[in-house]
DNA sequence: AAATGGTGCGCATACGTATTCAAATGGTGA
DNA sequence: TCACCATTTGAATACGTATGCGCACCATTT
């Protein structure tokens, strides 16, 4: 195993410069078709590749970017959000496909913060997936805006909000979904997800929710939304809530589809069917909601093209060129849960 | 926004050579305790960072890994083995635990390969999940022990496979479901998924369903074992498959729980009922094996352990330490698809 | 023959850190 | 007082690439 060649040794063996090689390896217009061809063969036979830390050091920039993914607060350690996972493959290849490089890192603790990933170097920008805990979060945001940070988030899309966003029309998906209910003659219909500002993309759900409710002319009452965080077990906790409190119901829009599942399993405990008695909905539309029993309907978000807009679009931050945030369609995916 | 501090920055406010600085903050012994400690609060105020890129192109390593993840040449596009999604958790963590960065890179061609990252100094070592087409995979292996790469891969653990491997003891989760199936009553017991060389870690888990039949006095028929390769389709395919030669079966073993899923919405399809007439098993514990109906009994894999272990090892080897291959305990996880 | 302009390439250097080696310092024992 | 060692520090340099600048060189023009 001898030692890595450098671009000196190809220079020697073309009889060019150092600089050169470097020019012509980068199809720089500047270095003649013979020159360069000489050199791609040598570099070729010498299976030669650019040291990817010299050449940062001196271009100053990584063709790298990072991912940052904030856990849910969730006492389960295991799982991560899938839908997160889902955009991951979306990510790495677009990124792979623009020439660049994917950090990744998966932020439990407050204190795991690697914001530090564009200082030192290793990284040109940054994509952040998901919030941890939703005020630490803000202030962070704040402090990388003011420090000129690039970067990216997944989440809900405001004007108001720090930074560039893309998410999904959560708004829509709540309102649609509720519809889709309401249209098959629904009329006490349940919201099980958190409703408050901690959880910007659960509140723009229930805000769609609302709407359609007074669109078609129902109330919106309190006693019919419970919190529920994210996981499975939360969605059966606040199912049973609702329930056990004796109100009636026919409907459920969970603001996720985990939710959605420990609904659908704390009615199938209370007697309560599905659809038949009660239709449920979810959102995320995750791998799992194909298999319940019955398979869940759901409100889908396409990953791949999310992952594409969030690379793409930051890719265009980093080079300076014009920006925006970005909102994303969502669609309704029927299965039996709802009947039909 | 001015520009980045460097080391000189720190080396002229505290009055001492950047190379102190350096040492200082690599927690040098041979710089006294005061001087450390009054280049730690000049960094910090100064909100100084190592340049990554600097820092390593002068000590020539990256303390960085690099993950490829290879997909099966399935075609569904979208979905990644949840397995592997599940490790990748574990794996960023231990990371950052060990103190270093993780690369990600999703190959799903051929002509992906990305086995520079090594050449490059982009990483000091590779961690390999998931295998594309097997034939390749194995002669890109043998290329990279001969280039003397430093990397790991997840599979299955066989002394004369090239290079180390990491990976669950697939001959004994086969062995003992079949066990469990076979203690259970079942006597005509299917196998679902390839068992052949292409697909080794299946191959393992068949060898192990083999074992326990012979053991039981059952005999193996290969009419009860038809070819599947890793997608939800695939099992429902597989399960058809055997059902329409009209063979008698009262158990079926999966070689992983999306074919096992597939395979139970075959047996549905048919009107044969999980368990009472056909029990079913999956392997590897997928988050939507909880939620099929009924829930699946399957072979547990530990994700948080197999990452733990693959990183610790790899990093092990990074530094020239002794390692060996591991082969990781499974579990079973009883749920209702098996009865009880 | 001298002036002009474009092309292709080399010289020198910068990027920011880590490391080698020697030197300065201060303290100790003879 | 001097030689000697241990402890800290600084000067110089290496890591491998990219880039500003200028210099040959050739083909054209006057």
């Amino acid at each position: 195993m001898q030692p890595r060649p450098t671009s000196f040794d190809i220079a020697l063996r073309a009889g060019v410069s150092q600089p050169t090689v470097s020019r012509a390896l980068r199809g720089s217009p500047t270095v003649s078709e013979a020159t360069r061809l000489r050199i791609e063969a040598i570099a070729r036979e010498l299976n030669y590749t650019v040291d990817k830390n010299a050449s940062n050091l001196r271009s100053q920039h990584s063709k790298t970017l990072a991912l940052l993914l904030f856990e849910d607060p969730s006492p389960d350690t295991s799982s991560i959000n899938p839908f997160f996972l889902a955009m991951l493959g979306s990510i790495t290849r677009n990124c792979a496909r623009r020439g660049y490089d994917l950090l990744i890192s998966f932020q439990k603790l407050e204190s795991d913060w690697r914001l530090d990933y564009e200082d030192a170097g290793k990284a040109d920008g940054m994509i952040l997936l998901g919030y941890g805990d939703y005020e630490a979060y803000r202030a962070r945001l704040d402090r990388m805006v003011a420090n000129g940070a690039h970067f990216i988030r997944w989440g809900s899309v405001k004007p108001e909000e720090p930074g560039l966003t893309v998410g999904c029309d959560n708004v829509r998906g709540g309102l649609e979904i509720t519809h889709h209910l309401v249209r098959q003659g629904r009329r006490q219909i349940a919201f099980l997800g958190s409703a408050h500002k901690g959880f910007p993309e659960f509140l723009d759900r229930y805000t769609g929710y609302c709407t359609a409710l007074t669109e078609a002319g129902l109330r919106v009452d309190r006693a019919l939304q419970a919190d529920a965080l994210s996981s499975e077990e939360d969605g059966h906790t606040a199912m049973l809530e609702i329930l056990d409190q004796g109100q009636a119901l026919d409907g459920v829009v969970a603001a996720s589809d985990l939710i959605a599942i420990g609904a659908m399993r704390a009615l199938h405990e209370r007697g309560v069917t599905v659809p038949d008695q009660v239709a449920v909905t979810g959102f995320d539309d995750i791998l799992a909601a194909n298999f319940t029993s019955p398979p869940l309907t759901t409100v889908a978000q396409d990953a791949a093209h999310a992952g594409a807009v969030l690379v793409e679009t930051l890719i265009r931050l980093i080079h300076g060129e014009p920006v925006q945030s970005c909102l994303l369609p969502v669609r309704i995916v029927q299965r039996k849960s709802c009947g039909g």
